[in-house]
DNA sequence: CCTCTCTAGGTACAGCGTACGTAGAAGCGC
DNA sequence: GCGCTTCTACGTACGCTGTACCTAGAGAGG
């Protein structure tokens, strides 16, 4: 963090090109919706909260899918005018930004680590994969945007910690971070897509039989020939989850 | 609105479970799209392929973004009726079917895996790293949908070739398939996420800055303190690589 | 007190996916 | 050859989306 510049004032750079005309002066507002103020404390004061506002879309979401989520539909579901919600979020993409970071509130994390880096990692990793089952329009989300809402940083922060003993670099934690949580995220997902269609995956059996008799792809075929019952989702979590935690805890340059 | 029916078709739904009746008869269309056949036989001759409409939805969403590609911009592009694209394309959904498979089209396979497993894995990844650079819009396309193409399927049969030396099981090989594909998508999505927006990427900084210094979050601030330059993406795409790599040809069980 | 800034909300617009219907071309059975 | 059937092409229209813009009015600061 070079040149350290809290400075939340105006500043609207007034010397060099434009005295800014006379009024209108919307000084470019942030594009990252957590260094917005949720109230300035002139008006009137605000009829709902970012929080309201996200729990509503988070249930909307949960019962209907995050198509569903329109900011008509939220609106409604406040009891607010459509262009009201405008004043909370200026786009919908924050209001999706909005929700990741309050469906990440979710997590309940220890006072401290238990020294254990392998167990906290798969209790963090459990929570997780808890809360994307609970919200099945999470993992979309998480893999489509970055987003670091309050509580991400809350939950980066204990990642950290708890990742403390391994003597890894903290970017090499970062990543590692991001590594974990991208496959809890795809694997989410692809339980997701799984159970959503029957019909769907018995098309994809016939569709992968028929590739695999046609002689084309020998590989596949043999592997599909060669597979067993499919294993219970849980146990091949936590398989690959292991592996996956012994990458990133692995020291580097093992070739 | 259970009752309503304007149903101005016939289809009177006869008796019980119905010989078929006679002419309105779409006998459940599949929903996988490699499952419908591109061309009966009857009737004049498609003006279009399914290769030439992929071709045309990844011309735009390569010039102007994933957001771009709508069903009047692609018949356009093609000089057809809006409309007609739906003869070749039932849902929009399978349109986007259309553009991954034809993406996955660009790698190249050798004849023959080198027997080097790791160097084959590797090249398999920079193909796919070079693919996603040269699509910014994949990334977010291959982590929504699984999507099981001609293509998908070749690109898979090569990877379980490739593999085969390590001794590992069909469904293992599968899944390392998966959690290595999934790590090259994020990592190339952040990759375009951090190029797009300058000052998206700014504020950012800012915003961490000030919660590092808040004091509310010591391990990210400390991580954020001892940071060093921003390290080439090529190398770090490579170290990580080869850790999801390790991870993956790791015998199972090491706990 | 006045004034200025904020909030609430209505109206309106461009664009989206796609249901539906019509017109005509091309293959198949006779 | 004929005619039936099935396909393609495409215009129109509907409901929905995100959101730009505008009008009122509430409440704090001077």
């Amino acid at each position: 963090m070079p040149s350290s510049k809290p400075t939340p004032s105006s500043t609207p750079a007034p010397g060099g090109s434009a005295p800014a005309s006379s009024k209108p002066t919307p000084p470019e507002a942030p594009e990252v919706i957590w260094l917005r103020p949720e109230r300035t404390g002139r008006g009137p004061r605000p009829a709902h909260s970012r929080d309201s506002i996200a729990a509503a879309a988070i249930g909307i979401a949960d019962a209907e899918g995050l198509d569903a989520v329109s900011m008509r539909r939220v609106a409604a579901a406040l009891g607010a005018g459509t262009m009201s919600l405008y004043n909370y979020v200026p786009k919908k993409e924050h209001l999706l930004d909005l929700m990741l970071d309050a469906a990440t509130a979710e997590y309940r994390f220890p006072s401290a680590p238990s020294g254990d880096v392998r167990a906290d990692l798969a209790d963090l990793a459990h929570q997780q994969l808890g809360i994307f089952r609970r919200h099945p329009w999470l993992p979309a989300l998480v893999l489509a945007r970055p987003g670091i809402g309050p509580n991400a940083l809350r939950y980066t922060d204990h990642f950290l910690a708890v990742t403390a003993p391994t003597g890894l670099g903290g970017s090499d934690r970062m990543e590692a971070m991001a590594l974990i949580n991208g496959f809890i995220a795809q694997f989410a997902q692809f339980e997701r897509t799984a159970a959503a269609g029957a019909k769907w995956q018995s098309e994809l059996v016939g569709y992968l039989g028929r590739a695999a008799a046609s002689g084309e792809f020998p590989h596949l075929a043999q592997a599909f020939a060669a597979a067993g019952p499919p294993a219970d989702p849980d146990r091949a979590f936590d398989r690959t989850l292991d592996r996956v935690i012994s990458a990133v805890l692995m020291p580097a340059g093992d070739s």
